[in-house]
DNA sequence: TCTATTAATCGTAATATTGCAATAAACAAA
DNA sequence: TTTGTTTATTGCAATATTACGATTAATAGA
């Protein structure tokens, strides 16, 4: 039925899954590399670095604002984006958590 | 149009949102959780933990097992899963890789 | 052999995602 | 005010994902 069953996971689990599909999309996680390469705002570049059209890099940008993980300050006509520093660290520290869980050589059936 | 375009990104970036997206739902995320925590093989007690039908958890089974972060050895009739440590090291290597980009304090605009 | 158990696969319905053309909105500058 | 520039929104088509009932395959045990 193509709809998640949220309902049944951990808020935790949730939130993980969250995070991880807004970095399941090539351009979006080019988005993030470029913003934190150029060390400083974009305004209005990144479609013509990313290459896809117009509305798609706007519509990434709003996914990755949703999140939070991006904020956009308005210029004139253009917007500026960077990367939310205490957001970001605040999503890294939850998803390094579940890489990093670790278990005992022991044990082990296979 | 439903299609990811992932011919204009770099590999890197392709492998990322390819390990982000088997991260993208709860359901793959509590059996990995679970993988872990049980600290040993898993022999199909997945579906009565996790809650959804059993052809569902067997698709995202599949799905992990492609990626090569779990592994599956046949016991009579049923199958015990396990991470498979090495491509565990090596996909986390790759994602605080990712996760864990810096930019220095200076130069920022918001 | 027959039956029960376990996991994979098939088929399908419902929903989500991706991408873009067309358009709108917001503002700067002439 | 008009024109150009930039970004967001709308609407839609194509494809992907999620979920599960029904079925199949494989094996253990009676």
């Amino acid at each position: 039925m193509g709809i998640t069953k949220s309902e049944i996971f951990t808020l935790q689990q949730n939130e993980i899954a969250t995070f991880a599909k807004v970095f399941g999309h090539p351009a979006r996680v080019a988005i993030l590399q470029h913003l934190f390469k150029i060390n400083t705002c974009v305004c209005g570049d990144l479609v013509s670095i990313i290459g896809l059209a117009q509305p798609t890099i706007s519509q990434h940008l709003k996914e990755l604002k949703n999140l939070g993980l991006i904020k956009g300050t308005i210029e004139g006509t253009s917007v500026c984006y960077c990367i939310d520093k205490d957001n970001w660290l605040n999503m890294k520290t939850i998803m390094i958590t579940f890489l990093d869980q670790d278990y005992s050589e022991t044990d082990q059936c296979c």
